[in-house]
DNA sequence: CCTATCCAATGTGTCGACAAAAAGGATGCG
DNA sequence: CGCATCCTTTTTGTCGACACATTGGATAGG
């Protein structure tokens, strides 16, 4: 699906094809317009980017060491599982992240970070009130990775921008239906991050943080627990 | 340096070029014996491995995806620095990994884990006897990867494993002069930390993996401190 | 003598093609 | 009729070659 042409022929630049295909198909599997278990062809990718299979296979490898997809030898790739059972370690890991990035920006940050930060909350509350889940899914996800960037840790970002994109799969998994979640408590809890940073109160930082992530994982574990009964119900 | 051979031409696996060009450089730039910023040709490694510049260059994707090399578009690509102005992060995340993943190892270990983590201490404890200071950082790091790997979080074992590389790193750098370092106490904790997996003790778990990390930290900024003055002196 | 410009040389990015490996279907046997 | 085997087809892994970008040196100008 989503067949999307792109430039005709030989007018990109000589190292942007990579990063291309390796946004786009990131995009694609992020949003589950490519969902899990998907083959991914690399002639067919070839042909739908116009380009050879070489700068094809490296955004592939690239991907594969995101996670996002899996690289079965001598036989094709396919998109990566949503792995049900490693569940409670994710919970486990982003629970941790979203600490210590919130208590690393109260410490570190810079009027800029705080600036940018406002920005990605006023984006999010904005999509809570037109009720757009999947953009709330996306500011949410860009407003805690801006504060991972005020953290000044890059271990800490990147292991958390990896888990905040897992969580995307995760949610978009079960939102595309009833659009109306993600309550207001979200947005006021944002508020009182950003208060905690920008009074530079580690500890309350860190609170509410722990809070937050409480909320989201309990949500998410309510979403599956009722998807299963659905299922269970068939 | 270190022309090893390989073996002579086509008489290796299909699938089985990048994996051992990726383990040799690996193996290469965490050892030193390639050292920071030094330039990663690709016909020269063809060369050297026998091999044509495409599983070179696959391997080459994904060790910058593991951050030991630095690719610039239409240059060289570089073994990446060691970035001291971030050392106050990398000491803050590793902290907390040793922490969260011998807590982890604590709550989930098997007994067949507990086996494992024991055999690699006896190999460290066997190294800090015959005053090896490579070995000991070599056993140290798959100690705490073992212990890791009991936590059942990927997550954290992931990064943990990339911070314990950069530590190896970071170790190598200055300990290639006076070998004799490494103490007795750290043997001691180790034990201790596997006790208190052994119990299932959580708490102490923690805490233990909190002073060994303590004990790490400041070893290395000593050894950093030391090193700096020697050169000032210079 | 110093500086700016041009040119050659080196090395990366991309391409099309070939070969090995696996998947799926056809065929023969029990 | 079911099952194992062979073959065909598809797709990946690897190769050698070419085109562009950058670097360093040579040359001309100030």
């Amino acid at each position: 699906m989503s067949q999307n042409a792109q430039q005709h022929s030989q007018d990109r630049k000589r190292g942007s094809g990579v990063r291309l295909v390796y946004d786009v198909l990131r995009d694609e599997i992020i949003s589950l317009s490519l969902p899990p278990g998907s083959p991914v062809d690399e002639n067919q990718l070839a042909e739908r980017f116009q380009m050879s299979r070489t700068p094809i296979r490296e955004a592939l490898v690239r991907l594969a060491g995101d996670g996002l997809v899996t690289t079965l030898p001598n036989r094709s790739t396919v998109v990566s599982n949503i792995d049900f059972l490693s569940l409670p370690a994710f919970f486990d890991a982003i629970t941790l992240m979203y600490r210590v990035t919130t208590r690393g920006a109260a410490r570190h940050r810079s009027d800029q970070d705080l600036e940018r930060i406002r920005e990605h909350q006023a984006a999010f509350a904005e999509a809570v009130k037109s009720q757009d889940a999947m953009a709330m899914i996306a500011t949410n996800r860009d407003f805690h990775a801006a504060i991972a960037e005020a953290g000044r840790n890059p271990y800490y970002a990147t292991l958390f921008s990896r888990l905040l994109d897992e969580g995307r799969r995760l949610l978009r998994l079960y939102y595309s239906s009833y659009a109306d979640q993600l309550p207001q408590e979200f947005v006021t809890e944002h508020e009182q991050m950003i208060d905690a940073i920008a009074r530079r109160d580690l500890d309350a930082a860190d609170r509410i943080a722990a809070i937050h992530a409480d909320q989201i994982v309990r949500q998410i574990q309510t979403l599956i627990s009722e998807d299963r009964r659905d299922q269970i119900g068939l």
